[in-house]
DNA sequence: ACACTACTCGCACACTGTTCGAGGTGACCT
DNA sequence: AGGTCACCTCGAACAGTGTGCGAGTAGTGT
């Protein structure tokens, strides 16, 4: 059992020093700049240190581990993601929603990350205020200010990471919609044939052409004001 | 550009075997065990084929690659999540939320892969067929069927992986709650001091000894109803 | 007996994260 | 001016990874 004590960098105090040679935002902005390009497969020590010019090992010096340089690079998807200080519950969630959903967009890499690694930076800590602010002012009271962040925190990250995982698994491969439509159509007609609402449903899609992208986008606004509207009453029935 | 055309195992066809020796299923299943035991890093080909007696290259014959394979134990997560058939929409809802729920803290390592790795395999696609006719028959209508569903799983998704990754990184790093909570104390104090919602829900948080975990189950619960109540109030203003 | 298919697997390759220890380089103190 | 020390860089090495290749084996059909 190599059990090691729970860590993070945002636990670890930070190291003062002569800032000369490479730092460590240069780092996180090298890396970001890798894995925008390349993908998530693509950040190695290795790679990373060549495109600062620096050997690999150096890295070590700034960053622990790579698990380190990993949460920082998540902190920097987070700062893309402002949440506006005085605006109505409603409003400032939507914001943070499309915000949330844009910033991932912009870095598909933060997709298999975003629920996993610990989000404790300081950006994603000020998009976590600001929201909360929100809601307080909203007149939330007591536990009820955290269950309904959180649970527009966990509509949007649930609706964000599958949806860009799998038009980034599209792009990555090279597949067209329609060569990705030729590839699963015999496996849904097989599969589906005893599962009767799938088969139908696919079966309507197949027929009319409507841009899954923006399906996608409409699914996410018709399930984030469904859950919005369910808060609403929550809200309501509590003040009045 | 190394493109390679898109696939999962699922749009492959089967080879038909003499079913001797090692299978697919066994394999399936005896990665399964692996992962349950040690966590996704200690998934590795050879150590599983050492758990089986064989090669590790003999695994090839029976997976194209570790992906494949990973889409197949993924397959297996879904299993565990059983929607009941002739159920109402609400019910239905809530059964797969919460046995989604579950399948993900029966096997944590799938926290990290689950709205990355395509589902397309039997069980999933059994669970989204079960669901998706409790919402036709609800009346939901058109392309709204998709929206509700789509919903569902989002929340589901985005409340839970988090959730199973935020628990099963600290049962990793053998890590105790109070523990954690001396270690993100300092960062705490000091990064939230400009970000004044943050900081003094966290020190009620400090005072009261609510169990997290059941806080979490209880914001589960809360943020499910809210949606769903959305939701019907979309499928009340349609249909009547 | 022969052929053929289904499978197993050792070797090798290119790559990964990370440790260690040896070096360099500048700032500060005496 | 010389010395000391913290800060920083990096090459070598280690233990591991996924996987292609080609040789080898075993069981079935004719």
């Amino acid at each position: 059992m190599s059990a090691k004590p729970f860590s993070s960098v945002w636990t670890r105090a930070r190291k003062g020093g002569r800032e000369q040679g490479l730092s460590r935002d240069q780092i996180v902005r090298a890396a970001v700049e890798l894995l925008d390009a390349e993908g998530l497969d693509a950040l190695s020590m290795r790679k990373l240190g060549a495109r600062l010019g620096a050997g690999a090992t150096s890295l070590y010096w700034h960053v622990a581990n790579k698990d380190e340089l990993i949460e920082l690079v998540m902190d920097e998807v987070y700062s893309g993601v402002v949440v506006p200080e005085a605006a109505g519950w409603r409003e400032a969630a939507s914001v943070f929603a499309y915000a949330m959903r844009q910033a991932v967009f912009d870095h598909p890499w933060s997709a298999s990350l975003i629920g996993v690694v610990p989000a404790l930076g300081p950006n994603a800590l000020t998009a976590s205020d600001r929201l909360m602010g929100a809601f307080v002012r909203a007149g939330f009271e007591g536990i009820d200010v955290d269950y309904a962040m959180t649970a527009v925190v966990s509509y949007t990250l649930g609706a964000t990471i599958p949806e860009v995982a799998f038009i980034s698994s599209l792009k990555a491969s090279g597949t067209s919609m329609t060569e990705l439509q030729a590839a699963v159509d015999p496996i849904m007609t097989k599969l589906a044939s005893d599962r009767p609402n799938l088969l139908e449903r696919y079966q309507s899609y197949a027929q009319q052409d409507f841009d899954p992208l923006v399906a996608r986008r409409l699914a996410f606004e018709f399930g984030l004001m469904a859950l919005l509207d369910g808060l609403g009453t929550r809200l309501r029935g509590v003040s009045g």
